[in-house]
DNA sequence: AACCTAAATAGGAATTGTTCTTGATATGAA
DNA sequence: TTCATATCAAGAACAATTCCTATTTAGGTT
């Protein structure tokens, strides 16, 4: 555990949100002005090798990062982009939710939503009001 | 509809595989040999747009497109990628399993599943018999 | 059938996000 | 100390995709 990586953990840990690479880059910048992009992109894979953060992507845009280690779902807004975490109800087995063919080996699964989030949604009932 | 967007259609529905847009492109050249990947590229965002087709992404690796229009989630074979159609037969609502907060308009989800194919998986155990 | 206009295309350059390479630096063991 | 190993910074390289521009085409209108 070098410095940089505590950095780059304890960047992800404090904001509890889904930043890209380069969103940590800048943000780790404070505590470690020399570390560099390369550098963070090492440690988040080595973080999410070791099990302490996950990878989350958005269809074709950058790599996000999820401290988030509880099994849970993403929801994506279609219009500012932003990604929130849904929790799971109760724990659940996915043969428990879905039936697929017994022959294949799922080892995990992943399970993401698409729509609009309420910030947005009241913009856009605002601008129809106009 | 231009001959090449038939041409990128007919191959998408042709071979009811995950091709990337590379893969289309090589095949659909076969038809069309002064098709460029760029056109490949629009032809297929324009099928995505009118529900034609659908974007698949694993990860980081290159967008991937499914002529399966019928509901269903992918799986994703860790060993050799391969990605196969799961039809998708859910037990239980959404709202069920997961804590959505109300304010979310959900559009649309998405259930992908990661593992090992039975092929690998004979392969493996092929192998530790040695 | 010739004409017109908006849309689509080919080809290549540019951009984006990520990985790789290299030499320097640090860390830990012998 | 000396050596081996791992990590780092910096920037080059890379892969996938998008953008740009001149040219061509589709398909509706005379």
């Amino acid at each position: 555990m070098t410095d940089q990586r505590r950095a780059v953990y304890d960047v992800l840990m404090g904001k509890r949100d889904h930043p890209t690479a380069v969103e940590v880059f800048t943000r780790v910048r404070d505590k470690v002005p020399s570390i560099s992009l390369a550098t963070v992109y090492n440690c988040l894979e080595t973080l999410t090798d070791c099990g302490l953060a996950k990878t989350v992507t958005d269809e074709r845009g950058p790599a996000r990062y999820c401290p988030n280690l509880d099994e849970h779902a993403h929801f994506f807004c279609q219009t500012c982009g932003i990604v929130a975490d849904i929790p799971l109800r109760s724990r659940r087995h996915p043969q428990d939710v879905w039936e697929f063919p017994k022959s294949l080996t799922i080892l995990r699964h992943e399970v993401s939503f698409r729509g609009v989030c309420p910030k947005c949604a009241a913009k856009t009932k605002a601008a129809k009001r106009n």
